[in-house]
DNA sequence: AGAAACTTGACTATTTTAGTCGGGTATATA
DNA sequence: TATATACCCGACTAAAATAGTCAAGTTTCT
């Protein structure tokens, strides 16, 4: 089970935005800098972040990011949806009662991923922005 | 995040053997029409679950594989080992305090990813294969 | 005007996944 | 003892996902 970069690395560009405690915006070359990530990957990634508004965005000079809530506003949850991350255990989809393996039935192991989801799910849910940079 | 076909079908597998509350061996054969699951990516998933002592190959016709311990004392951790399944936090590792993005430092997710590492190992830490077949 | 910085679509190399293939070896039973 | 059944195991491969790069913009500050 692995989690992928684009996940991690927003969660880290946004712990790093929310660390400043800045009032303008932060330029994604700065968070390129200071955290090691491709200037154009962050890009892609910043691109989907803004899209489901956990940032706003203001062009030209001295432009950049910032954040759309407060730090202990902002679920994780919210971030990993951003970027299509959830738990996916394949053939076993949540909510659907077909599939399981092209069988008909539910497979043997059904509700076992479902709970993983969920569980999976409820760590996210219950962490904030704010609990990574106030340790 | 994902979980691989591997360890979905060993625990399928594994359940339809306990499932089944037989003394003498299973064949993969069988497991393979009843699962849908293809014979020979069995064999591969069965040799790693032999290597690590949760089931026992009875050679030869009629022959099969056994669980070496009880359904209710077997736990899905276990399982999820045997095949090199784990938390991939990737550049982070878990226990290793360089790494994070070729940094030296901690990045400052760290925490974080070691967090859900323990999280979802605690999921699997407390559910035993006796809990798939009791519903 | 020029530089800084966001915007966006397309492209690609690498890695991982999810298997298959093919040739074994061991053993029960007819 | 022949034969079928079933485990054993290394090598291979097609497809998908990942982790980016590339190129060509547009906007806005100074």
């Amino acid at each position: 089970m692995r989690l992928n970069t684009k996940s991690r690395y927003a969660v880290m560009a946004l712990a790093d935005m929310a660390s400043l405690r800045a009032i303008g915006p932060i330029s994604l070359r700065d968070i390129s800098l200071r955290q090691g990530i491709s200037l154009q990957y962050l890009e892609q990634i910043f691109l989907k972040l803004k899209q489901h508004n956990i940032v706003k965005s203001i062009r030209g000079s001295n432009g950049g990011y910032i954040l759309s809530k407060h730090p202990n506003n902002l679920k994780l949850s919210e971030i990993f949806l951003a970027l299509n991350e959830s738990v996916k255990t394949i053939g076993c989809e949540r909510d659907s009662k077909k599939g399981c393996n092209g069988r008909s039935a539910k497979c043997i192991t059904h509700n076992l991923w479902d709970e993983l989801d969920l569980h999976i799910n409820d760590f996210f849910e219950n962490k904030k922005l704010e609990d990574l940079i106030t340790n």
